[in-house]
DNA sequence: TTTACATCTTCAAATTTTTGCAGATATTAG
DNA sequence: CTAATATCTGCAAAAATTTGAAGATGTAAA
C-alpha cells in the first residue's frame, strides 16, 4: 500500500474530526491555554455532555490533553500550533462567500479574534 | 449571530470537503499545476465518474477551477496555497501513530513528495 | 456525413453508514 | 450529598459513497 494513500487517509480522518463547528470553536477557546470543561460549556452555550463528547473525540485523536485538578478537568492543545493552522484555513473559505460581503467582514473579524497576538 | 459561529461553520464545511482521501490526493495531484480528468482518473486508479464527482464538489466550493480544451478538461487549484496548507495538517497526525513507526516513515516520505520544492 | 471512439458529466438508486444530539445514568472528588 | 465530568443508549435525521448506465461533447476516420 503506497504511502500516499495511507497518509491521505490519516489526513482525511483528522479533517473529519475538525469538520464540526463546535469542535473548531473548542480548539480556538484553548488557543490561549488551559480551560476547564465547565467554562467551555458556558462559553459555547452547549450542554455539558455535548462538550464532553467533543472533547473525548479530540482526546482520542490526541489533539487535546487533560489535566485533572480536584473535580475539574482542564484541557489544553497537545500542539498549540493547531489553533493557528486552523485559522490559516480562512484563506480558502473566501471563495465561498463571493456574494456575501457581510460574511467577508465576519472572516476579517474572527481572524483577528483568533490570532495569537490578539489583545482580546 | 456572532461572527465566530458563522465562521466556524464555514471552516467546518471546508474540512468536510477535505475529509475524503481521494479528494486530498486529487488536490495534491494538482499541486504542480493543471491536470486533465483522464490523467487523474488513471493516476488515482478510480472510475472516471467518481473523479468527476469529487471534482464537482471541489468546484462547488471553489477550491478548483476548470479549463476546457477540446475534449479534455483541465483542472487547477483556485488557490495553489491550498495544497501546502493541507500538507501542514501532517503535523497534527503524528500523535495518532505513536506506536506505528512504519506509518511515521510514510508521513516523512509523503511530506517530501507533497512539497512545493520536491525534485520528484 | 456517418460512424466510431474518447473524454467527461450527470443521473438514479442502492447502500451504508454516520453522526449529531439529548437525557439518563455512572464516576470521581470534595 | 452535591458538583463536575464522562459515558451510555438509542433515535433521528441526514447524508455521503459508490456504481453503472446514459447523456453530452468533441475529434477523427471511413
Amino acid at each position: 500500500m503506497p504511502s500516499r494513500i495511507i497518509v491521505a487517509r490519516e489526513l482525511a480522518e483528522i479533517y473529519k474530526v475538525l469538520s464540526h463547528p463546535d469542535r473548531i470553536r473548542l480548539i480556538e477557546e484553548l488557543r490561549a491555554g488551559e480551560v476547564d470543561v465547565n467554562t467551555l460549556h458556558e462559553r459555547l452555550d452547549l450542554p455539558a455532555s455535548r462538550v464532553s463528547q467533543h472533547l473525548a473525540l479530540l482526546r482520542i485523536h490526541r489533539l487535546v490533553e487533560e489535566r485533572r485538578e480536584g473535580r475539574h478537568v482542564f484541557y489544553h492543545l497537545t500542539q498549540p500550533a493547531l489553533a493557528d493552522w486552523i485559522v490559516g484555513g480562512l484563506t480558502f473559505i473566501e471563495g465561498r462567500m463571493v456574494d456575501q460581503s457581510d460574511h467577508r467582514r465576519d472572516v476579517v473579524e474572527v481572524r483577528k479574534l483568533w490570532s495569537t497576538d490578539a489583545s482580546a
